[in-house]
DNA sequence: ACAGGCTCCTGCAGGC
DNA sequence: TGCCTGCAGGAGCCTG
């Protein structure tokens, strides 16, 4: 499932492929309630727009939007003045293509770009949500929690203070850190000897401290070899990830620890399957 | 403030 | 081989 490292690589993948293309036609399908914004709306809106940049924020994906030619006339300079905010959700893909690519199943949107390539976006589990921002009418869109990559060991620390929930728990939640899901949380618990189930309030400052560099250092090292492809994760060009290789416990249940050959538990936290070592985990 | 449960949705794995 | 069941989960919602 994509996470922060699998939706920055498709970010950069796709934003090296598309910025500065022209959006010339939008096409949705029949994706019961998928989109946040209305199909027809979301088309009429992205039509005609040149795609300005291409980045992430959280597991959110935004394409930077200029105005169509028709508005273009009217103003000056080629400023973004709209967005179109992609969330993968579970299965969801972001693709360039050429046109003759042969439609995947479950595809709910395809723009044809000036150059000739198309960006279709593809989700068999539906749990992904597309949005069309116009700033005229609507606010930048803006992630509600942290960025982990980036985050300072005040403010990390600062967001588990006095917080009951577990630790797991508390790093899944969007609105605190933006972008963690579960691989990335089991993996940094993992490297940061902590267990799942500590109280997020509890844990010392050299505890959260270690727990901020471990995920980072986990969330850097999954970006450079393209994230991690357990389920169906590919990137912009189809390819997949590798960091699944490196994982220490996320999916290992009763295979033996990497550092003391310990059975990996699995338990559920937060609802969520989760994965530790309890021998290298306190 | 938070836990827990449910919902969405499909593909896949396991059991029989 | 084929059917059925259960499980996977991001996020939003609702209840306790």
């Amino acid at each position: 499932m994509p996470e922060l490292p699998e939706v920055e690589t498709i970010a950069r993948g796709v934003n090296a492929r598309v910025r500065g293309d022209r959006i010339v036609d939008a096409w949705f399908g029949s994706h019961r309630e998928p989109f946040k914004t209305p199909a027809q709306r979301q088309a009429k809106g992205l039509q005609g727009r040149e795609i300005v940049s291409v980045h992430r924020t959280g597991k959110h994906i935004i394409c930077e939007l200029g105005p169509s030619d028709q508005i273009r006339s009217q103003l000056s300079g080629h400023k973004a003045n709209a967005q179109w905010i992609v969330h993968l959700g579970m299965t969801g893909r972001l693709l360039v293509t050429t046109p003759d690519e042969p439609l995947a199943p479950h595809t709910h949107a395809r723009l044809t770009l000036s150059s000739g390539r198309e960006l279709r976006f593809v989700d068999p589990r539906r749990f992904g949500r597309l949005e069309f921002r116009d700033f005229a009418r609507s606010e930048k869109f803006e992630s509600p929690g942290a960025e982990p990559l980036t985050i300072e060991a005040a403010e990390f620390a600062a967001l588990f203070r006095g917080r009951k929930l577990a630790i797991k728990a508390a790093l899944l939640n969007q609105s605190l850190l933006a972008g963690v899901g579960n691989i990335y949380a089991d993996e940094s618990l993992f490297r940061a000897g902590l267990r799942p189930r500590r109280r997020a309030g509890r844990l010392t400052k050299v505890d959260l401290e270690r727990l901020r560099l471990a995920l980072r250092e986990v969330l850097e090292h999954a970006i450079q070899l393209g994230g991690s492809s357990v389920s169906d994760y590919v990137d912009a060009e189809g390819m997949p990830g590798f960091f699944q290789l490196e994982h220490f416990v996320y999916q290992r249940t009763g295979d033996p620890c990497r550092r003391c050959k310990d059975p990996i538990q699995r338990i559920v936290v937060a609802g969520r399957s989760t994965h530790y070592c309890a021998k290298c985990q306190v």
